[in-house]
DNA sequence: GCCTACATGTAGACTGTCTATATGACGAAC
DNA sequence: GTTCGTCATATAGACAGTCTACATGTAGGC
């Protein structure tokens, strides 16, 4: 998949992901595998900062866990991030019929 | 709509309303705009540079008219350019797909 | 004469993602 | 006992597509 169709829209995954159980980083880029079922495989360098800029606008919580002596950075969702979860689906489903009705071919 | 969304498939949508008619890139911009109901307003600092690039690939082809005294490029699908629209109609397919894949709530 | 719509174009800014690199612990293989 | 693959986080700087702002000019209405 053509990685700039992603941009704009990695917060919404990211949310998406911690919805019903938080994660760290790691682990998030392996759930975005997963459950895509392989197509979307986002680099650590765009997801760590991506995480700590989610987390400095309030959508993310963060705690550290030492797991078999490798620290981890657990991400939670907010209550603000929840509702911008819900944001950031009504504007993909917005986005995706605006681009669809265009792009459908007409005859 | 966030103008970042947008990024990745513009080249699509240009394409795709060039499909049944050639247009000049004015035209071209009120088309997108109708045809999304008004939720497309892509300035001309963006669109015009893009239509250049995709006569300098090979997908469109351009001349020049005039018009009741005004210059006008009118730009026109290639075979090249109709391939590339098929392409791009697939690519969005499994874009939506994925993405709303992993965005959709699981209960 | 002035304003709005029509029409095209370019330079440079902006910014979100990617590439490349760095660090370090763990377990298995050899 | 060291080397290798996986786990785990992080940052600096490159990259590139879109946007902002500006420039130019015609036509038609008032």
């Amino acid at each position: 998949m053509n990685p700039d169709a992603l941009r704009g829209h990695l917060d919404a995954l990211l949310l998406s992901v911690l919805e019903h159980e938080p994660l760290h980083g790691y682990a998030i880029i392996e759930a975005l595998q997963e459950r895509s079922g392989g197509a979307l495989s986002v680099p650590t360098g765009t997801v760590y900062p991506a995480l700590r800029k989610l987390e400095r606008v309030g959508y993310l919580a963060s705690e550290w866990a030492t797991v078999g002596g490798r620290k981890r950075r657990t991400y939670r969702l907010t209550d603000s991030g929840r509702r911008q979860l819900d944001g950031e689906r009504s504007a993909w489903r917005e986005f995706t019929a605006t681009i669809s009705g265009v792009l459908r071919p007409s005859s």
